[in-house]
DNA sequence: CCTTTATTGATAATGATTATCATATTCAAT
DNA sequence: ATTGAATATGATAATCATTATCAATAAAGG
């Protein structure tokens, strides 16, 4: 059910054209489980989720494939605190759904939020000139997380 | 000249009392090389500037105690990318110096900025107020990073 | 000095990520 | 379809920052 014909989601095809890559089973495995989840999967995560469906596929392949994600900017990378690195799809059919983190330092538990994102915008805008400006920096990316407990682990001593 | 009557900060000396811990010579140590430099070591960094003064300090000491500082809130701990942790000191004799960092992705350089903080306060002040209502979750703690270029490395390939 | 507890350092273990390298796949050109 | 160069894959071993162990030390309080 999750063969090569029905996987088929055009709209990262065309990103792998004119670039060289090609876009084999693995890496549209790889996209179709994180297109499917809100979660935050760790390339374990995502090994296991593909290995279900093609079990031939490696975990040395889901790495390679994350970090070519990654640089295509189809995929963010995130470091939250625990020791694995997470991934998530850096854009849907609608376009780049920017939002940031809050993380639960108890139970790790991640929250993306994206209300508050328009004032955020405002001020990131202000801040990222004044800054380039004042350090002749070239900003091109930035990350926003807020640690702290959420609701359940409140609740617990 | 670093000899123990010499480092004598005393306003680090309180926070460990009535905690049970001890200032050892180890723990001094590893704050006066904190304490006297703006850049964000890593443990080896540490561990090879207490070597200079305390050849017989291990690693391992130096892992132990910065995560008790960190524990203890007198030093944060970053990831900025790299592959080791960073840490700096959370307060100097004039109270937690609060900041944020770019970070240039080519060189590693990293700039603390603490210009923009005050609008950037409001703005957090509010968000982390909208987020903490409607998601029930205690924040305690945020990072904010800028990725890019610095200055000397948009002048390169 | 003695006892208790906290701290230390050498060493080995862990675990996520990378490097290697021989094999397999893709794709365009016959 | 066949071929052949370029690209991608997977089993395996290696890296390397960080942790766990554990016996030896040092501090604190009588
Ligand atoms: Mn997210
Ligand atoms: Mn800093
Ligand atoms: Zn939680
Ligand atoms: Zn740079």
């Amino acid at each position: 059910m999750l063969d090569r014909a029905n996987i088929g989601h055009p709209w990262w095809h065309g990103r792998f054209r004119g670039c060289g890559y090609r876009l084999t089973i693995p890496r549209e495995a790889i996209l179709d489980v994180l297109s499917k989840t809100s979660r935050h999967l760790s390339a374990e995560d995502i090994f296991l989720a593909v290995h279900k469906v093609y079990p031939a596929v490696g975990l040395t392949t889901i790495y390679r494939t994350l970090e070519l994600l990654v640089q295509m900017r189809l995929v963010f990378k995130f470091d939250f605190g625990d020791k694995r690195a997470r991934y998530e799809l850096a854009e849907g059919t609608k376009g780049i759904r920017h939002h940031h983190h809050l993380v639960c330092t108890r139970c790790g538990r991640i929250i993306d939020y994206t209300d508050f994102i328009d004032e955020e915008k405002e001020l990131l805008g202000q801040t990222e000139k004044g800054l380039s400006k004042k350090f002749n920096f070239k900003i091109t990316n930035h990350i926003i997380q807020f640690y702290g407990l959420c609701d359940k682990c409140q609740n617990k001593g």
